[in-house]
DNA sequence: TATTGTTATACTCTATAACTATA
DNA sequence: TATAGTTATAGAGTATAACAATA
């Protein structure tokens, strides 16, 4: 038989045009591209998120950290996990309120954090090369009316 | 004690910066848009592309309209069981190969289809109306060169 | 041997409820 | 009474492995 890659493909009617789905295909491009970036740190991209922001804001407690990161305090905790087994992260009970921990990168974390960085701006890099003169500029323009007005009313 | 939306906000460093959060955003903007539009027609978004998909394609087979759709074969069953418990979709056992089930919409399931394609219309028109003349051409030439610059290399 | 449809399973991300110990 | 951290759990989306019936 026959293998179905030569049947003529089905119309899909409005579906390809939806503009949802050229962004769909924009952003996990670019995921998948800085995806393979933290991989090759052995890192996950909430994990990668996490030490940034913690080597810039020393003893951030969880709460608010899970916050910067827009995700739920609940959540945080088996990457924190994650990070404190790996000898990344360090969760210092406080003295001064000891419901709280003050979450501080190791020596190990703030090095890894700096990889990170670099990583991300290489990625950066590369996205803007991709669209030209002023095309990273034009883009985010165009992506804030078009966050603006799917959630507009 | 003071809430903590009183402290001053971490320093995320290069995170908010990320052309990757933009898309992110614009894309559950805009997913989000639509999703309420199918809520109120009670399907879910997988459900209403195979609808759409359906009525454009009598008689196609799951193996095909999953490609169609981007998902696995595996996954569309537990779609089809609702669509088809519900009076949307049937699947008729084909007799020249009696492996493979034409998927056929019912007239309900046909109705509903239009419906669907009238959202979207909608739902693409709100988003374009807030991009500007040309805007809806000028993103989606961006996102295209976005997406090769990704998955260059 | 390959294909269609299917079950079972697992992993990620996200979400809610409820507990503990502190304040 | 409220907050910080935690556990347990559940949902949606997506992934692989393996099976039965059929080609």
């Amino acid at each position: 038989m026959i293998a179905s890659g030569s049947l003529p493909a089905p119309d899909l009617g409005p579906l390809p045009d939806l503009l949802d789905l050229a962004l769909k295909r924009g952003l996990r491009a670019a995921e998948q591209e800085l995806l393979r970036r933290y991989e090759a740190l052995g890192v996950r991209p909430a994990e990668a998120s996490a030490l940034i922001v913690l080597a810039r804001n020393e003893g951030l407690p969880a709460v608010r950290l899970a916050a910067a990161l827009g995700m739920k305090q609940t959540n945080l905790v088996a990457v924190l996990d994650g990070l404190e087994r790996r000898g990344l992260v360090e969760r210092r009970r406080l003295e001064r309120d000891r419901r709280a921990a003050a979450l501080c990168l190791t020596e190990a974390g703030a090095t890894l954090a700096g990889r990170l960085e670099a990583e991300i701006e290489a990625h950066e890099a590369k996205l803007a090369g991709g669209l030209g003169p002023d095309g990273r500029y034009r883009l985010a323009g165009l992506l804030h009316r078009l966050t603006e007005a799917a959630a507009a009313e």
